[in-house]
DNA sequence: TTTATAATGCGACCTTGTTGCGATAATATT
DNA sequence: AATATTATCGCAACAAGGTCGCATTATAAA
């Protein structure tokens, strides 16, 4: 199963990358030139989350927004982010606050995956 | 626009309260012996949240989770949480794990709402 | 007991995301 | 360059989670 290189999968990475920020489906749709269609776009986000190269967050919208990873050298290990993320509740948009957090857990307890969300209002907005 | 003390309300705040843990929706039907609507259900817990007796999470399941606020003296103040939702991938327990957690955020931020979910193995599953 | 209206049940609806399948196009093979 | 292979695409249908409108019910005040 080898991946393919096509007009979708580079317009997609090209608009998260440009971007900077976390994206949601249909940001990703807005932004983008051409008109690819809703699942074409689900599956490329999510090919592009088991490749290691992008990054999912549950917002507390209940919406689902891709980053592109950084300091996560590809599919090298287990694919996990412990950073904050932080959605404005003006402008919408979702960020990536590069700076890890470790939280302590209860003995016993396993951390798999993080999803940690502070919304508010960005600097821009604040 | 007074609050009125009905089965429902009374029974879906028992359900939650004996659980002690944050509930979805789904879960709070189960565990009801009388069969309420949805609708109902989600309307009821709505109020709650809005009346400060109940906070809500969004998990990384995107779903709605509810528990019952503790430290969160009524509607006198935001109703605000800023600790860890601990969800079990094995057994779907979520639970508030009630240490409250100082999130340094950049200049020019402000912070509304903490949505923030570890999902691993708890104690019983890991 | 009567009255006012908050809360309920039901159905329709919306949004977000996924899946099946036949068609298309990127890559490998000849 | 022509062909074969199959990953990816577009479309439509579907599914889950949650909300809303409206007629009906039931709580609590008068
Ligand atoms: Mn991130
Ligand atoms: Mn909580
Ligand atoms: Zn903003
Ligand atoms: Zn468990």
């Amino acid at each position: 199963m080898k991946r393919r290189n096509t007009h979708s999968t580079a317009e997609i990475f090209e608009v998260l990358k440009s971007s900077g920020n976390a994206l949601s489906h249909d940001m990703i749709q807005e932004n983008i030139g051409s008109d690819i269609d809703r699942a074409t776009i689900y599956r490329v986000l999510n090919r592009f989350c088991e490749d290691g190269k992008v990054h999912k967050v549950i917002g507390d919208d209940g919406k689902q927004y891709f980053a592109i990873c950084h300091n996560c050298s590809g599919k090298k290990q287990v694919h996990s982010h412990n950073h904050i993320h932080f959605r404005c509740l003006h402008c919408g948009k979702v960020e990536c606050l590069e700076r890890d957090l470790a939280v302590p857990l209860p003995e016993g307890y396993v951390a798999k995956v993080h999803n940690l969300v502070i919304s508010g209002f960005c600097n821009n907005c604040s």
